[in-house]
RNA sequence: GCUUGUGUAGCUCAGUGGUAGAGCACUCCCUUGGUAAGGGAGAGGUCGUCAGUUCAAUCCUGACCACAAGCUCCA
């Protein structure tokens, strides 16, 4: 066989020769230091034998974060390891630990087992203590292919194994990887030895675990670790979940007074508070300004509706689990509006249309329950009753695509507005397999087309997820990271052949035919709730001045100046500025520190020299830190404000 | 819904088998201070809920409720 290394030398060894056989072959000294490497630009390891044909890269322990996947894996089986002698020293029997599967993350690792008793986080030092001594054991890792029967009779005890055994084609050599004593079903790769992974590491987190992600099969204990090549690389990711917690949302939600969630009235339904409130409202008079421009017009419907209306879109059928349950009234049922698109349907069928009327975009911030599971609620972010910047758009086939990437500017403006860089667009498209979507094949295959090529157009990066579409149509997600790395789905965008047909409504054509218009669904920001939750997080609770609900605090330095004070606040709140006067007893000081806590964007600061010529002193926060102004004229700082606040700046 | 945790004052958290404490916030008094904490006093708790064990439970046990992390799910 032949292997190419980096720098165009050619290598010819034997059949199934490894990675370390080719480091050998260079010289001893790099066979020693190897620990893993790349073939034909995947990730290797060093037993595992090399294709015929192969350019290599060798990755030394000067490198190792460049083998990250390999020793996170390895670790993996470390802990796995160590958990199994955590409970041999309890005096439990080696089999009694059994093993689902442990593969390696993002920043880490996690291993699922199947525990004679639960391991809780106050283990974790003990079992970190196993890892370390298992890493200081040095042991060697290897490979082995063994035939299924011998396979299946090795691990007889664990039902898992056996399961994923039992899956595997017959003819392969199924392979193990072993470290001392702890034999693992295992594909690789890995580190060759323990005593060359790195030791920053740490037990994070333990969950339940669906055997294979479904909830009929049995529960397993996951535990997480995370895993970096060196301790500073440790330290920084743990500074940046304590700086995730710093900016979480529920927790900047209490602390400004946003909205809290009370037991009493429900849970997943939040309660805006004033502050909030306000929020709320910036953003919602943002999108409406640029709906207004863009020719949508309101509408506004119930909270509930007929279930005959649900059942006519297919939402009853296709979201049952989803639901709140029917309400019967009178003979009747109703339904908790789950979406405001069967509404809206009805608004645009309750008189003719005619194609010199299309399209037709029908908006509103329409609130929609919908039954999510108790562990799924989370903040702001997942709910169970929120508001949708909904809209749907009607229009005929030759409008389709403009009316798309209308709809496609207003979204990248939104996110531009808020500086939204990490974003990711998702084609969600229908899966072959399922069978929860309406509609006719071409009619699918023409909006998955359309989608697909309106988004090329723009120039925007995605990727297709088949089986991510809604039942009646496929649709481009944007997703957005948190600072914690977890990704949310703010806005989409959807084309709809099908609800059209289901409630068969139709325009009056050029030709005196009846057409059938195509629906757009469209919500920029997804839900008002979650992109709070979202916003609050990235600006950290440090609003741009028009969003902050607090914009700005009069400082008077002592009593003699508070009724200067409360004539600057009248004035400000009376050209519409939200503004208040901190006249309690506080020293200055004081008063400086509260408004910074407070994440109160600019500070006026009044005393006898500011009184004294209609003055202020200003004090903001800025993206770069605090910027001070002295003896600045009110007038002209009111004004500056103003055209601050309507720029959206 | 599942697993492991957590639940004590508005918030952040101590604490004990003999019915509770701090800091901040709040109220009042003193202080009138120039860009991140002036001083003092006071008020505030069914120790998540309901059962059980006990002479006695905030503490131990159980169930439930809520919350957190993750899993599953997300029109």
């Amino acid at each position: 066989m032949h292997v190419t290394l980096p720098d165009g030398k050619q290598l010819e060894l034997q059949h199934g020769a490894t990675a370390l056989d080719a480091a050998k072959a260079i010289g001893p000294r790099l066979a020693q230091d190897a620990l893993a490497a790349t073939a034909n630009g995947e990730l290797t390891d060093l037993m595992t034998p090399l294709p015929d044909e192969a350019a290599i890269t060798l990755i030394t322990k000067k490198k190792p974060e460049d083998a990250a996947p390999l020793f996170r894996h390895s670790l993996g089986h470390v802990l796995s390891q160590a958990v199994g002698e955590f409970y041999m020293a309890k005096g439990f029997p080696r089999e009694a630990v059994k093993r689902g599967v442990g593969p390696f993350i993002e920043n880490g690792f996690y291993q699922d087992f199947d525990l004679p008793a639960p391991l809780s986080e106050e283990d974790f030092p003990a079992i970190e203590g196993v890892m370390r001594d298992i890493l200081g054991r040095n042991l060697d890792i290897t490979r082995a292919d063994v035939g299924k029967a011998a396979a299946l009779e090795q691990f007889a005890y664990d039902p898992y194994k056996v399961e994923l055994i039992a899956g595997l084609p017959d003819d392969e050599p199924i392979t193990f990887y072993s470290q001392g004593d702890y034999v693992d079903l295992c594909r690789g790769p890995h580190f060759p030895r323990t005593g060359a992974l790195p030791t920053a590491f740490r037990l994070m987190s333990t969950s339940s675990a669906y055997w294979r992600g479904d909830a009929s099969r049995p529960t397993l204990q996951r535990v997480y670790g995370v895993a970096f090549a060196t301790q500073k690389e440790l330290d920084a990711y743990l500074e940046r979940l304590e700086e995730a917690k710093r900016r979480d949302h529920r927790k900047l939600g209490r602390e400004m007074e946003l909205f809290v969630i009370d037991p009493l009235v429900g849970k997943g339904l939040p309660l805006w508070l004033p502050n909030g409130a306000i929020l709320r409202e910036e953003l919602a008079a943002f999108l409406k300004e640029q709906q207004f421009q863009r020719r949508y017009q309101g509408v506004i419907t119930p909270n509930i509706g007929n279930l005959e209306l649900y059942k006519t879109s297919g939402h009853y059928q296709n979201y049952s689990d989803s639901n709140f349950s029917p309400i019967t009234v009178d003979d009747e049922q109703y339904m908790l509006k789950p979406m405001n698109c069967p509404h809206h349907v009805r608004i645009y069928a309750s008189k003719p249309r005619s194609y010199r009327d299309l399209p037709v975009r029908l908006a509103e911030f329409g609130t929609v329950y919908r039954y999510e599971q108790s562990g799924e609620l989370n903040g702001l972010t997942r709910v169970r009753g929120f508001t949708q910047d909904d809209a749907h758009i009607f229009c005929r086939p030759d409008q389709l695509k403009k009316e798309f990437l209308d709809v496609l500017d207003l979204t990248v403006l939104v996110l531009a507005t808020f500086g939204m860089t990490d974003v990711r667009f998702r084609v969600g498209t229908r899966d072959a397999s399922g069978g929860k979507y309406v509609g006719s094949d071409e009619n699918w295959e023409a909006a998955e087309r359309q989608i697909i090529e309106a988004v090329g157009e723009v120039g925007l990066p995605f990727t297709v997820e088949p089986g991510d579409a809604a039942f009646y149509g496929p649709k481009l997600d944007f997703v957005i990271k948190d600072v914690i790395g977890r990704e949310w789905q703010l806005g989409t965008i959807q084309v709809d052949y099908n609800l059209p047909e289901r409630f068969d409504i139709s325009y009056t054509g050029e030709d005196g035919a009846d057409h059938r218009p195509i629906m757009i669904h469209r919500a920029p920001f997804g839900s008002l709730e979650r992109f709070v939750g979202i916003l609050i997080e990235h600006y950290g609770g440090d609003f741009p001045l028009w969003l902050a609900p607090r914009q700005v605090l009069i400082v008077p330095i002592a009593d003699r100046h508070n009724d200067y004070a409360r004539e600057l606040e009248q004035e400000l709140h009376a050209a519409g500025l939200r503004a208040e006067v901190d006249d309690s007893s506080n020293r200055m000081n004081a008063k400086v520190r509260s408004a910074e806590l407070s994440k109160i964007p600019v500070m006026l600061i009044v005393g006898d020299q500011e009184q004294a010529g209609r003055q202020v002193s200003v004090r903001e926060r800025t993206t770069e830190g605090t910027r001070e102004r002295k003896a600045v004229g009110f007038d002209d700082l009111k004004t500056e404000l103003l055209e601050r606040y309507r720029a959206r700046a």
